[in-house]
DNA sequence: TCGCCAAAACTACCTTGGTAGTATTACCCT
DNA sequence: AGGGTAATACTACCAAGGTAGTTTTGGCGA
């Protein structure tokens, strides 16, 4: 059986995972080619990469008109909570407020923002 | 000059830091004392990751009684702010409420945690 | 049919984290 | 002084992420 695939991954893995999560199927090229503008990555890298992914279970791929293409396995979602919960876990003892009051010490936070955090909290508080 | 230590790390090095964080300065034997009971590790281990920790930055060693005593040179603070803050951009587009939003979603909350949460946001505006 | 070309396959190498065995050292006690 | 012992130093390995060159393959156009 196919086992649940690590949402713990590389930044690179990340970014190619982005660009599945936007682009669905996906050739090499057409990774490369959204990747691979600004980081100066080869070819081949993004290849290897995704074939190192798809051994983990992160992506899957059909070949199509000679090549592959590519689609993410897991979705942005997964990742996300997967790597968040980590974080949460890991360094605020699974305490968002715990997290929530760091961040707010930590960074700019606009009023716009803290209205947005209200309005999460007041409306969670409600479908309670 | 050193470098500014990368706050990333894997598993056991943040066991380790977090170790330093309570227990200031500590001996080899004392971290691994810390952590040995459930995790298994081998003395040599702990020792190992400490010297590669210290090649890293994060941890400093002096020499007392014969023995190494260590000592974090990262504050958990910094780690905690640059672990979060790199999933906040890495994942949730720097934005703080797209990160608790999904938070709020994917796991329990308690009504407790709630209100903290509220407060925390309400003293930020106050602060503001 | 033959060769070119693009894509995939294979191979290789480096780094870091993790894990630990073995060797060395140095102090202290008898 | 000699031996035991506890600590560090050294060495070795494995896995995974990252990076990329080289080889193979297979289809298509001349």
């Amino acid at each position: 059986m196919r086992k649940k695939p690590r949402y713990k991954m590389g930044d690179l893995q990340l970014r190619i995972m982005q660009v599945l999560w936007d682009a669905s199927p996906a050739t090499v090229a057409q990774v490369h080619e959204a990747l691979g503008a600004k980081s100066g990555l080869a070819y081949t890298t993004i290849a290897t990469m995704l074939r190192k992914m798809e051994d983990r279970g992160l992506v899957a791929h059909e070949t199509a008109d000679r090549r592959f293409v590519y689609q993410a396995l897991v979705s942005e979602s997964e990742v996300s909570r997967g790597m968040a919960n980590d974080v949460l876990e890991r360094l605020f003892e699974g305490s968002l407020p715990n997290l929530v009051s760091h961040l707010l010490r930590s960074r700019e936070v606009s009023p716009e923002e803290l209205d947005r955090l209200q309005e999460l909290i007041a409306q969670k508080r409600r479908a309670k």
